[in-house]
DNA sequence: CTCATTTTTAACCATTCATTAACCATCTAT
DNA sequence: ATAGATGGTTAATGAATGGTTAAAAATGAG
């Protein structure tokens, strides 16, 4: 679905699991970055910026908790899940408290790794919302139909401004890359691409004018995301 | 028996398995349509609109869960349920807010599974319907005998005039693409066949034309939806 | 076969939309 | 401070799509 597959950074010490799991993850289609050693993890985390974390609990020279710790402190929007041993149930209660999104016992079950992998990275919109609109400050969006309402007056949106729309609002208040918008819409990212998204913006932002809360922000060099203050 | 029976979408990989679902539920007198790779279940669901999605967890090309999220970004009114296997937690699939109606594990056990399908139908407007008469603002359209009646006065449809507005009616509100559309009526999707439909869409909105409250409403490019004020 | 009805094809016009262009504003690195 | 890169705004254009009407072709009942 993305054209961009999702990336997982996973730190795990024992290099037979460590290989079995990246490889399996790799089949399944995502990008995998396997290091070996917990203290690497912040190092990488920021140049690599993955859609999600997997963190053994047990590793030499940086547990999985600190790595978490360190995570939350510095990205705190990067989601990460702890990898236990079967036996430890306290680890489980303090990942939570550090902020883990799920854990996964060891020996791991791939199938429900997978399952737990997709529920975390699942950010896009349930069905009911595409159905009965997605609430944008006073408006409601409407991508089925590429409708927009505000007030009873009901705006109807091209195609262009109704992916583009549906896309900020499936990342809200979440940063979205150019490039990545740009890959999923125009399936290519050059100077054209970038200046019709441009006019696109300001379309979305002219539509969106009458609620002062609901900002479209850029973050130059980077890309956009929708806000609602 | 109901007039037109339901739809069901079956995507089962296993030969065993989906015969005997598939034959178990024509026996029960649904129109079954069974798929065993579930990246075709994208290509037809369009043309088949079918009632009700069965997807199975595990499958070859494109798993349960894809599909689903397919399904939801591109016709979020089709409801669909998981088959899935005994040993998957019930909480793992909840953490999939994709948009299950239901699931039902395997091996299945065929009333069972025959109910939670008469549950999510129940939400279907009964055969009835289809003798006395689907209401469309002050009309009343009887697509049995090709009629459409407003009041007292009794317009006699053609062929292509009553299925053109029986498929908007079973999908009121809700984008019908074009080329759904051109398929399921012309059984082809070219220059002509779209020219032809863009006759007889303007004949019904003729004959529709003394509520202003009923419309034919057309999404650039991509279709059209019957819309009641 | 004949005739009335239905469907398709044709011709033409209207509208919409994505792109491109041109220009200006703002940001960032040097 | 300044130049190059990035972003914002507005308008024009052409191709694609949709709407309308009429005529031709196909269909089917008698």
């Amino acid at each position: 679905m993305t054209l961009t597959p999702a990336h997982i950074l996973l730190a795990e010490d024992d290099p037979t699991l460590g290989y079995l799991l990246s490889e399996y993850l790799k089949l399944k289609g995502f990008a995998v970055t396997w290091l070996q050693d917990g203290s690497k993890v912040l190092e990488q985390v920021g140049l690599l910026r993955p859609d999600l974390c997997i963190l053994d609990v047990m590793m030499p020279t940086m547990d999985g908790f600190q790595v978490a710790q360190l995570l939350v402190d510095n990205h705190p929007h990067i989601p990460f899940m702890f990898l236990t041993a079967k036996s430890m149930k306290i680890d489980v209660l303090k990942g939570f408290q550090v902020g883990a999104v799920d854990y996964v016992k060891k020996p791991v079950d791939e199938e429900e790794l997978l399952a737990r992998i997709h529920a975390i990275l699942q950010r896009k919109l349930p069905a009911t919302t595409l159905i009965n609109g997605i609430p944008i400050g006073e408006y409601q969006f409407f991508p089925a139909r590429q409708e927009l309402s505000h007030q009873g007056e009901i705006k109807s949106l091209t195609r262009r401004e109704s992916d583009l729309l549906k896309i900020l609002c499936e990342h809200r208040g979440e940063l979205v890359e150019s490039s990545d918008l740009l890959l999923q819409l125009w399936g290519k990212d050059d100077f054209f691409a970038r200046k019709s998204m441009d006019v696109y913006l300001h379309k979305l932002r002219k539509y969106l004018a009458s609620d002062p809360r609901v900002e479209i922000v850029n973050v130059h060099g980077r890309g956009f995301f929708l806000q609602e203050t």
